[in-house]
DNA sequence: AGTTACTTGCTGAACGTCCATTCAGTATGC
DNA sequence: GCATACTGAATGGACGTTCAGCAAGTAACT
């Protein structure tokens, strides 16, 4: 045969594709391995063989999309924030969120999980409570440069990343971003952006 | 005995206590029934008895719920909103609907895990959708009396109720207001006022 | 070029555990 | 004596994990 046979590198990507669609879709103990078999065309033993349990085959998949979470939106962040004012800040930072958020909507499902997922916040395993707190430093950083503040960095952190996050995962009709053309995203993030603003400037 | 044994009613609502707690804090998939019948201190087979299958059982947990958050918040709004200002159903939806998170953390969970089960928004059964909905015609509703809005009902439902709701999910130290005293929740909900009110004012 | 030996990738049936559901049977109140 | 409330052992299915074994690649040696 000419195709590739026994590439354990593509394997491993391959189930872990299959794997981030599942827990994303019905979460840890929803979904089970023989689903992600499937979907992975692999034998019904290779995902033990490869990741051992079902446990350490999910923080696979989380750690992964941490990963892609923090190349997207923390590093081109950290890579303006020495230069920018708040106001800069703030836009970029809604910008490749919500870009982020849009295109990944796997992630935001599995973000939701975790968040529900207990454990692992008040343990050593939490990448996501970890992200959090860098991005906070970066805004608390931009902050410290206003002499007058008129809102610290958690409560606009978090405001920020409320007002980003709820509409796609509300799956009310009416409200749920999920699926946007570009332009409505664009609207929803100049929204955000404006309000953000406008609470730093009045009050 | 003197104890009243043989009381379906109280056997029903403490099953339902318990299964409300347990599906709160480990999900549909996660929680089972044995835990459920010792917090209950019933037998084995009596949930079986009384609601059929835990999907019913799960069921009737999430209508109890829903059917507090709509008598401590839709029901306050609907009996003010005739009279009152956009500002002050903001302000009055912002009051008592933290004080309704702040006071009822299961249903923060509980209503986290079924935005997560999405056959349930899609089909008849979505007591969560209705609930936004009937807060959306209030909200348009009073929007109405201003001739020049500046936002839609919806972005500005979606943007309070993500305001709200956000700090009682997030986990992440430094955001999550879970288990926040008096003061901080007023703080909270002061912070939360203004910026939507900036944000209907500028523009 | 062919044979052997060894490592690595992978398979799928077998096993054991967990868990929702069922139901024959018991207790209780009227 | 009859309906209602309740019990708990039995049942069966779903699912994660294990592992003996097979196949594919590689290297060394003839």
């Amino acid at each position: 045969m000419a195709l590739t046979q026994r590439d354990a590198a593509r394997s491993r990507s391959s189930i872990l594709d299959a794997a981030e669609e599942a827990f994303a879709r019905s979460g840890y103990d929803g979904a089970n391995i023989s689903e992600i078999c499937e979907a992975a065309e692999v034998s019904r033993g290779l995902p033990s063989y490869l990741f051992g349990t079902k446990e350490l085959l999910y923080r696979a998949v989380v750690d992964r999309a941490a990963e892609r979470l923090r190349e997207r939106t923390i590093e081109p962040l950290r890579r303006q924030s020495r230069l920018s004012s708040i106001e800069a800040t703030i836009e970029l930072f809604v910008d490749t969120y919500v870009d982020f958020l849009a295109s990944e909507p796997s992630i935001v499902r599995l973000l939701q999980w975790e968040m529900l997922r207990d454990e692992h916040h008040t343990g050593p395993f939490a990448p996501t409570s970890q992200l959090f707190a860098e991005v906070l430093a970066i805004f608390n950083d931009v902050l410290k440069k206003r002499s007058r503040a008129t809102i610290g960095g958690p409560a606009l952190l978090a405001s920020a990343v409320a007002l980003c996050f709820f509409p796609f995962m509300a799956r009310a009709k009416g409200f749920s971003i999920a699926g946007a053309d570009r332009g409505t995203l664009r609207k929803h993030k100049e929204r955000i952006t404006r309000l953000l603003l406008s609470g730093i400037r009045s009050s």
